[in-house]
DNA sequence: CATTTGATGGTATGGTTGTACCACAAAAAT
DNA sequence: ATTTTTGTGGTACAACCATACCATCAAATG
């Protein structure tokens, strides 16, 4: 064999430039020479790593599947112990709620792939769909056993509540991308949640919340963005 | 003048044609060709109805978000009481679950639009900024009164537990749009969490959960499909 | 009746996209 | 030393897209 190039890497490097391409510009606007310029490399680079577009976008999204789960993980070590439930659970959540541009631009792009894949057959959600079942089960047992070491509400049911800690963990990414909310105002109610499902005296509130004062507002001015990113003047053509 | 043509029922026609279009190709494949097809009208004419492409899309939006609320405002008539809080608020929320395929493909370009309005600059949220507001502003609304009427539970922040509603709405139905989860298991979900917001003897279950039941699986079998709609086969390109 | 004007069809055009094709250099294999 | 193989560049091409332009028909107004 001639010159001697480790694929894999050319590959990485090809793919993480399509994800800082969709980053700016978003994913429907990435093409085979956005990609290539921002690699450095020709067009027919790219072609020769990933023959077509589907595969590198198919490529593309298995890397930020791949990405997310070692997200959730860094998190998770991050907190430093494995064992508390209510951290552990708080963590993966949170992990969910784009705080700086780095973590925006990866929930954008993995938000954008999400729903694409439903109206594109050649993304077949499989990297979506294996992805939230563990999670999901994940949280069953972290509930289970909060709930056998006293710290979790009891009256609650695991199976349903890891669901509902998903379901709000989700529409709040969401939402802070979408420019409702901030970061700050989503983590803040995600919070508040955590302390309704371990009522332990540490941040849950018991008392009713005195009238007219309950928090920091949960919204924005209308009008006014969340997310003051810079949005480049742009295609939808 | 000549022809006697209302213009607004044109652009209706050739609005709904595009909606249909992206219903079942996605948002990102509609085409001045394929909308004008769709319509069984002239590229021409579309083009002398709305300008450009950009005003075509933006004129959708509206009127997509305008039937977001008339939708909300339907199913909480078809509720008949509009006094009970909680039944306002399970119709209100239960709207962001796609049921029949028609609910799903609203709900699919709506959710199309709010993510490309991220990164498309001409897309400006505007209408996905004003309805999430008002939306939670009712909300709390609704929240604090079943608080004075003794049916929800008085511990809880409606301003901060309005946010949790609409996220975990949003996320619910984001999951049974990506075929992570059935409506049916979706909606029992929520129906749970509304039992935990409103502890009255009428759904909510007060005692623990018995051991290995917990209601219907919330989640699908790996690798199934929770919407088998059909696929086209697709572009990608 | 003439003419203006709104509604419509058809087509040309400039640009972009994904992909196929051709060429070539360099290193390994023979 | 020749041949094969692998990495790389450049370019051509067919399709498609949004949009601009030209033409026409019909109706209402003068």
């Amino acid at each position: 064999m001639p010159k001697l190039v480790d694929h894999e890497e050319r590959r990485a490097h090809i793919i993480d430039a399509l994800l800082r391409s969709a980053a700016s510009s978003g994913l429907h606007s990435v093409t085979m020479r956005s990609v290539a310029i921002e690699a450095g490399v020709s067009v027919r680079l790219v072609q020769y790593y990933f023959d077509t577009k589907e595969q590198l976008l198919l490529a593309a999204m298995t890397r930020l599947a791949a990405r997310m789960g070692e997200r959730v993980q860094h998190r998770v070590r991050a907190t430093g112990a494995t064992t508390d439930p209510r951290g552990i659970i708080e963590a993966v959540l949170l992990e969910a709620v784009p705080t700086d541009e780095e973590s925006r631009a990866f929930h954008l792009i993995y938000t954008e792939y999400a729903v694409l894949s439903v109206t594109d057959p050649a993304l077949g959600g499989r990297p979506f769909l294996a992805a939230p079942d563990e999670m999901e089960a994940f949280l069953v047992a972290q509930l289970a056993a909060a709930q056998a070491a006293g710290t979790a509400d009891p009256h609650l049911d695991p199976r349903q509540e890891a669901v509902v800690l998903l379901a709000v963990s989700a529409g709040l990414g969401l939402s802070v991308l979408l420019g409702q909310r901030t970061a700050e105002a989503a983590t803040a109610v995600l919070h508040y949640h955590l302390g309704r499902v371990f009522p332990g005296q540490g941040r849950g509130r018991t008392g009713p919340p005195a009238r007219g004062a309950s928090g920091p507002p949960a919204r924005l001015h209308p009008g006014q963005n969340a997310a003051p990113f810079p949005r480049r003047p742009g295609s939808l053509g």
